[in-house]
DNA sequence: ATCGTCATTTGT
DNA sequence: CAAATGACGATC
């Protein structure tokens, strides 16, 4: 009977006495009675080989090749991983099928994350396999013993018991406008989206964990950085204890693993976590929330590239999951689903506005400060020293180093690495000038344009700032949170000055009590498409960190009063800013407004690439430009279509279809293709 | 991707 | 006329 099931090898052979030699030393082992055919996902990076490919499953891992196995195939002549999709009775492949080499351990992806990795390969014009490295992490043996039975399954297991009832946590929303709308669906079991712009005076982690416990539990919290995640984390088990898991991008394979096997058994129900937790397989998600959505590291910076915010859109579509953009601030990306009517926005009414720290500009009277024109000007020194009567002080800088621009004292021009062109700065006290794209330390600065030997500071950073503010208070500790002292993530309430790059700063206990913003006009000067709805962000964020109530801090901002960016942080009003954001993308047909596919690589390839593509006529091509960029080669070129958001999953599919011919080439003449990149233009 | 096959080019 | 480089095409 088994002599049946042999499809055997396929050897034509000639020699009858080799065959039986090799029957004898390795007897052909039969398939699976049932469902003896295994399409599986081969991890193979190749546009090409974006479909399945069919299996055969040997009897003895009949019980083992579940759907949402990894195993080991022999594809292409080599051995690869690969995931088992689903068993069939049969296979539309005319040839013959090749075994199944391996099992490598119990059923990790579920079909909803595989549905779910699909959609968002689509979605980015690239292939299953790609999202799955993301999605799913690395296998960690040892780890999984405590989670698979004798028979190699996972063993399901329960939350903690606790209850069908989640905790509630004490929130009132009587503050937010739309908040009462979003609570009642979430409490109703009804699927909510929304976009919640978080009070400066509220706590972001204990609005969502009120979030969370509506919605039933079984939730994905996705933060930008490994700090976000403790913060949050933190407040989450105080609420819901050994429910919560940490998933993150520093942990280690095996806690990493564990993480994910906990997860994936149901013993831990909410998630918190950075970009990759968006994929977390939480049974029965009811909802997901991204937090400060607008910040970069929610992309995957590898291929396909896809935002922790799109994905988590697409999976609250597939899953019914309610989903939450909530922020300080505003992505304009957000903003566009808002007017699109697709999500509800939810945001701090004007008594709650008001009851933030108070916002100090270079209007109101203060114009005619004689120091006005300084970098530091006279109210913000007074806000700092008025602060550290009471506790810490934040003094927001744009850049890290110590003078990190230089121009030359005589005619005014940029000073320029004399190897490379790329801009010389001085990162210490003591060090020379250094080039910041190539690295190249020139002790002796000579202008390249007049040749003149002296030079002045253009951009002052934080090591100058920490500096010039420890002549001034000379008994007061001074901290640096920046990428060269390290970034800090919280102080203790005693009065010190904390100098902290955008992006970079701690949370102080209690509150700071002042805080000063400087550089905002370099920053937004300095603009690119997205500089200053970056910066805004950062200002939102920043403003939260100071006490707010009935002994709420001062913010002392010191950029042009009159720009709409100012104004938005005076008037605490967000919403707002983002809504003229967004009505200027509209009139322009930049991204978010449209979809994007950007395509970098050497001359002329780029082009060859676009046209491969047979892009729609009426999509809008811009450049091909010269990319100019410390990494990349010269050469490089990028061009970038735009095309209606309607027309996206078009534009996607065109891409996908060149990407399978092999339109982007290879070795040095490779172009590569990224749909709604997080820095176009 | 990577490997094989077939075709075209190059070398002595 | 043989080795060498290259370009499709299939991969189960």
């Amino acid at each position: 009977m088994e002599q049946l099931a042999i499809t055997g090898h396929d050897e034509p052979s000639t020699e009858g006495r080799r065959k039986k030699r090799r029957a004898k030393a390795k007897p052909i082992e039969a398939l699976a009675p049932e469902n003896p055919v295994a399409e599986v996902v081969v991890d193979i990076n190749a546009a090409a080989l974006d479909r399945l490919f069919d299996f055969s499953v040997p009897e003895r891992f009949n019980d083992l090749a579940q759907p949402g196995c990894r195993v080991r195939v022999r594809f292409a002549g080599r051995l690869v991983n690969a995931f088992i999709v689903r068993r069939r009775s049969e296979s539309a492949h005319p040839g013959k099928l090749t075994r199944i080499d391996r099992v490598l351990g119990p059923a990790v992806l579920t079909s909803e994350v595989l549905e779910m990795s699909r959609a968002v390969a689509d979605r980015y014009a690239g292939s299953v396999n790609e999202v799955l490295r993301d999605a799913v992490p690395a296998r960690h043996v040892r780890s999984e013993a405590a989670f698979v039975d004798a028979d190699g399954r996972l063993r399901e297991r329960r939350p903690p018991k606790e209850d069908s009832h989640a905790p509630r946590v004490e929130v009132d929303w009587s503050g937010y406008v739309g908040g009462k709308e979003l609570v009642d669906r979430l409490d109703n079991g009804k699927q909510a989206r929304a976009g919640l712009v978080v009070a400066p005076q509220d706590s972001g982690p204990t609005l969502v964990a009120d979030l969370i416990a509506r919605a039933g539990g079984r939730a994905i919290v996705v933060v930008p950085d490994g700090a976000d995640v403790d913060r949050f984390a933190q407040v989450l088990e105080s609420h819901f204890g050994e429910r919560v898991a940490r998933l993150t991008g520093d942990q280690k394979t095996p806690e990493r693993y564990r993480s994910f096997l906990q997860i994936r058994t149901g013993q831990r129900s909410i998630v918190v976590g950075t970009r990759n937790c968006v994929f977390a397989p939480v049974t029965d998600l009811r909802l997901l929330v991204v937090w400060d959505d607008g910040d970069d590291s929610l992309a995957e910076t590898r291929a396909p590239g896809w935002h922790a915010r799109e994905v988590a859109a697409l999976r609250s579509l597939s899953s019914n999951a309610s989903l939450v953009l909530a922020g300080r601030a505003r992505s304009i990306e957000c903003a566009r689903l808002l007017a699109q009517g697709w999500m509800h926005p939810v945001e701090p009414d004007r008594a709650k506005r008001h009851g933030c720290a108070r916002i100090l500009t270079l209007a109101d009277g203060r114009a005619d400060d004689p120091a006005a024109g300084s970098r530091i000007p006279r109210f913000a020194w007074e806000a700092i020293s008025q602060g550290l009567r009471g506790g810490p002080v934040l003094v927001q800088v744009g850049r890290v180093g110590y003078l990190p621009a230089l121009a030359c004292l005589d005619c005014g021009s940029i000073a320029r690495c004399s190897v490379c062109g790329g801009p010389l700065g001085q990162h210490t006290r003591a060090q020379a000038l250094q080039c910041r794209w190539c690295g190249k330390l020139q002790p002796d600065f000579a202008c390249s344009t007049c040749g003149g030997g002296d030079k002045r500071a253009v951009r002052i950073g934080s090591a100058r700032t920490a500096e010039e503010l420890q002549a001034a208070f000379p008994n007061i500790p001074v901290i640096v949170s920046d990428s060269v002292n390290g970034v800090k993530t919280e102080v203790d309430a005693r009065p010190h000055i904390v100098v902290a790059t955008v992006g970079a700063e701690p949370t102080a206990d209690g509150g700071y009590q002042a805080a000063v913003f400087l550089d905002g006009d370099a920053q937004l000067a300095g603009a690119h498409l997205r500089g200053e709805e970056q910066l805004v962000r950062r200002w939102f964020n920043a403003l939260s960190l100071v006490k707010s109530g009935i002994e709420s801090g001062v913010v002392a901002v010191t950029a042009d009063p009159h720009h709409r960016a100012v104004q938005a942080l005076v008037r605490n009003d967000v919403v707002g800013w983002c809504e003229r954001e967004l009505a200027d993308r509209e009139e322009t047909g930049l991204p978010p407004i449209t979809r994007c596919a950007a395509i970098t690589g050497p001359r002329g390839a780029v082009t060859a690439f676009a046209d491969a593509c047979e892009l729609d006529e009426s999509w809008r091509v811009l450049g091909p430009s010269p990319l100019q960029a410390p990494g990349s080669r010269s050469g490089a070129e990028r061009l970038v279509v735009l095309a209606p958001i309607a027309d996206g999953s078009r534009l996607a599919g065109k891409v996908k279809m060149a990407l399978a011919a092999g339109a982007d080439g290879s070795g040095d003449n490779r172009v590569t293709v990224r749909i709604d990149p997080p820095a176009v233009l």
